[in-house]
Order: C-alpha cells, then structure tokens, then sequence
DNA sequence: CAAAAACTGAACTGATCGGTTTACAATCAG
DNA sequence: CTGATTGTAAACCGATCAGTTCAGTTTTTG
C-alpha cells in the first residue's frame, strides 16, 4: 500500500518533465514542438498527453518547478557565522554564480521571453526568484552582527543596492549571447 | 531625376517596417505571422517578400533599425555644462526613461528572446546600446571637470558601475511584466 | 498618353504544428 | 494467471504558417 508516494500518477513522469525542461529552456515555447519535446523525454506523445492537457500546461508545470528549485537553493545563506565582509563576499559570489550558470541564464531568458504572453509566469519567476532573494539579503543586513560593521538607513534598500551590483554587465553579456562563459570575477560589497 | 532619395526602392518600404516593427516588438519572432505584419503594415504580402527575401531578413532590418536609433539616441550627453552632481543625476535620469519605456523593454525583451537563434543579433544589440552607453558615460566620467569632484581611479569600472545602479530591480520588474509603468523614482549617483 | 515599375488580393503549395485516435504491447496488482 | 493500468507507435485531423504565383490595378515616369 506504501508505494512510497513517488509513482504519482505513472512511472514517465518525470521523464516528461525533464525532457520538457531541456527543450523549453533552450528553445522558448513556440520554438518548442510537443514531438519534440517527448523524443527527448523518451517518451509517446500519446503519454505525454495523459499527464499534462495541452502545452501550455506543460511549460507552466516546468516553470513551476523550475521556481522551486529556485526556491530551495536560496537559503544558503546560513554560513552567516564568519567575518561580515567574507560573508557579503561570499554571498555575493555564490548568487552570481547561479545567475551565470547556463541553466540560470536559460531560465531568466525563456521567462522574459515569455512573460506577457503567460502573465503569471513572470510574477511567479520575480517572487521566488529576486524578490525573495532579496528580502532574504535585506533580512541578514537588519542583522546586529551586520549592524555593528555598517550602519544601514533602509535594509531593503540596501538590499536592492547589493543585488543590482551582482547583476551587471556580466550577466547582459550572458543573456544576449556575447560572452559564452563565466569568469570567474566578481563585486565587491558597498553599503 | 532628383527623387529626394525617400523613395529608395518602393514607396512602402517604410510602412513594412513599421508594420513588422510593431509586430515583432510585440509577439517575438516566431509569434509574429507574415501574413498579420502584412496587414499592420497595410500592404500585401507580396510587396512585403519583393523588399525581403524571408522573415529572418527582415526582422534583422527591423533590430538593425532600432539598433541606429539607439546609437543616434546615445549622445545628449551633452549638456554636460552644469554641476558634475546635476549632471550625473540628470544622465541617470534620463537613461532609466529610455530603459523602462514600453519600447526600451520591448526591444530589450526581443533581443534577449532571439540572441541565441540569431548570434549577431544579440551582439550588435549590446554593441550599439549597454555597450557604447557605457563607453560614453566612461568618456564623461574622465573629463578634468569630474575629476576634480571624484576621484576615479579606473573610468570603465566606474561606468559600468554607475549603469549597474541604473538598471535594477525596477527593470527586472518590468521586463518579467510585474509592474507596468514606471514610476519616476531613480537612483543617487555614487563612484 | 503610354510604357514601365510598384502594388494588390487571393489562391495555392508543402510543410509543420498541436492534439486525437486506434490497435497493440508492457507492466503491475491481487 | 487475470484483468486493469500504463505505455507505444503511427496514422490522422484541422489549422496555421512561410513563401510563391498570377492576373489585374495603381502609380510613377518620361
């Protein structure tokens, strides 16, 4: 009776939604063909249709993951034992690594692309993405631990001012193809 | 025998343009049909294909277009007579205007959309605006007159850090169609 | 005016797409 | 083993799309 709650509805679905993923994020939606899409998820098209209505859910159902992913790797932040200025450094670091990663700027890309087309999707990408990354920022700046090494008016604006310093030119270049890869360079930390 | 040069090859070359402009700007590449351009455009399909050999022709004319009013756009840099301070803040200004209009975000989202199904396309992009803008703020930033107020040790750094502060979380919104105007707040000016 | 050039509207082609159906095979639960 | 669930492969449907063709009209030009 167990069964272990991963057999949700049937054994391809994550096949489904990987292949999905793949081909989305590299293609867009409307670049996008359902045939595709399921011989890259290994899978008949007849099948992929028994799980999801039509396409449109499909590329919202791998958003929406792709949003929780998103989610769960933002509360990395708890190495906040260190020195203020390492951990700012850090922090800094490790969020402009994700926003260069192939699969970070293929995310971003394919949600800008499409977001007045599904206007949900660009709402759900900003509140678990940026905003939520920002308030977790803004969160640790209101720490004392910070408060002593900088005085801070307005956290949350101080917050913004810290992430608009890692997305820069960097990450432009990324988004319209000029530069293929991430050096490994980086901000440092104002207030 | 002087035709005023206006009429380059058909009278209808600038209505074609506009019309595909329009559609392009709004739905992408794939999500714009010929056949709705030629109508936009008012006229027909065939006068359309005698200017361009393909869709990918002309929407290529289309971002090259854009491309040179952008470049045009670049250089009213030149009220630069006032206090460095009024100066910079009116620079921001004016910038973030162009960046959040209906139309900066649009041929932003475009360029980002399209950059890896045409390469050149998003390098020319980042070439004639974020590129060149940046060249230009740099220029300015090492002119005697704002020397005298900051010190500058490295120009392009401190360029690419005063459009950082441009860009930020209010472009993010806008692009991702959470906000829908923007409201005529900006940002100090640091170095 | 007359001939050339530009433009039109509509029909057409061949391909692709999203989505459905059908007839059959693999898997799994009891 | 049995019967239900899940999956497959391929054909198929109607729609849409990029691009072409053509017979006829408008505009330009000299």
């Amino acid at each position: 009776m167990n069964m272990q709650a991963q057999t949700r509805k049937g054994r391809k679905f994550d096949q489904v939604i990987n292949g999905a993923r793949n081909i989305f994020l590299s293609q867009g939606f409307e670049g996008a063909s359902v045939d595709v899409i399921a011989r890259q998820a290994g899978v008949s098209k007849a099948t992929l249709y028994s799980y999801f209505p039509d396409k449109q859910a499909l590329f919202m159902a791998v958003l929406n993951q792709e949003c929780d992913l998103q989610r769960r790797a933002q509360m990395d932040i708890e190495f906040l034992q260190r020195d203020v200025r390492d951990a700012l450094h850090h922090l800094a670091y490790s969020m402009l690594e994700f926003l260069m990663s192939d699969e970070g700027v293929s995310i971003f890309r394919v949600c800008v692309a499409e977001a007045q087309r599904f206007p949900e999707l660009g709402r759900a990408f900003y509140e678990t993405g940026p905003s939520t990354a920002m308030s977790h920022v803004a969160g640790y700046l209101s720490t004392p631990k910070v408060g002593n090494m900088l005085d801070i008016d307005d956290p949350m604006k101080a917050a913004d001012l810290f992430m608009k310093l890692c997305r820069g030119d960097l990450m432009l270049r990324r988004l319209l193809c000029v530069s293929s890869e991430a050096t490994h360079q980086e901000v440092s930390e104002a207030a």
